[in-house]
DNA sequence: ATATACTCTACTTATTCTATAGACTAATAA
DNA sequence: TTATTAGTCTATAGAATAAGTAGAGTATAT
């Protein structure tokens, strides 16, 4: 399960995405639009900046905007700064290698080969699928409901 | 990321579907063998007996044995008990469904749909492969290295 | 200068994870 | 039937992590 604090995150680089269009978003518009806690949203905000993800400005009309497209940002990337490897195991994994203390042979761990390919199927998602995928995934599905109303 | 604990029931399970055939097995050869501290290995197995996963015997030549076939034993399934749903997000898990309180609009929110994704292909796996599976792989590991070693 | 708005560090609280302890129950064999 | 063996059950301790709060600090625009 990934955290709330990397949902939080999602949820705020969705309403970035939706609103940067008329220059930098305020921290306090996006908390109160995405029910975060202002306090630990600036957190998350500052982690997602020092992490290239996010650029900001200070004083007066500053605020938070995306550093890149929202095609460069995938969520991959997001979710492992907060919650660290996608890997179910850490011995599998690419970003974060370690290996097990309690398995004795890595070359021929069943166990290990089985997380392997979880491993390879988690990140063949969510390290090819960015921002601006899951923005208009979300907004096709809007626009289906919306027809099947009408219908 | 799996839990030490998940590990800990993978790796013992391992240990038993290899070594059950003279009969039960002693948690303490188990614990020895895996390096798991024996009192924590208490509490795992008796889950894991909880579950179904495992059926054991008391007193002298009593011990654990699988309770079902490795063939029937998917890793899926052990995980769950330890570390909970497979899904990352709970709004996509179907063995235990909960609502986010982060999200609106369940149906149009597009990281949901990529989560859902992801569910999907880690179920794939973890779901249809059993005890068996792994253990298999594990040999054949070995047995090619072995080769290599001899060419 | 002053107000605005992000930045940085520390701390609190709750929960979960890992592990340990000890008393208890069931089965076997002498 | 009693001693021994071996799993069962409940409680608790300690460490780590997660979630949230607090407050002082810094940069920018007017």
């Amino acid at each position: 399960m990934i955290s709330k604090k990397t949902k939080y995150a999602l949820n705020a680089l969705t309403y970035l995405a939706r609103h940067q269009q008329k220059g930098p978003v305020l921290i306090s518009a996006i908390a109160q639009s995405e029910r975060i806690p202002q306090k630990f949203l600036e957190q998350i905000l500052l982690d997602l900046k020092n992490n290239g993800i996010l650029q900001s400005k200070k004083g007066k009309g500053g605020g938070y905007f995306l550093g890149r497209p929202a095609q460069e940002i995938m969520l991959g990337k997001v979710i492992r700064i907060f919650d660290g490897p996608l890997a179910p195991v850490s011995c599998v994994s690419q970003t974060a290698y370690r290996k097990c203390e309690e398995c004795r042979d890595d070359t021929c761990c069943g166990i290990r080969m089985v997380m392997k390919d979880v491993r390879e199927a988690i990140s063949n998602i969510l390290d090819k699928t960015s921002l601006a995928d899951s923005l208009r995934l979300g907004d096709e599905a809007d626009k289906n409901k919306a027809m099947n109303f009408v219908i």
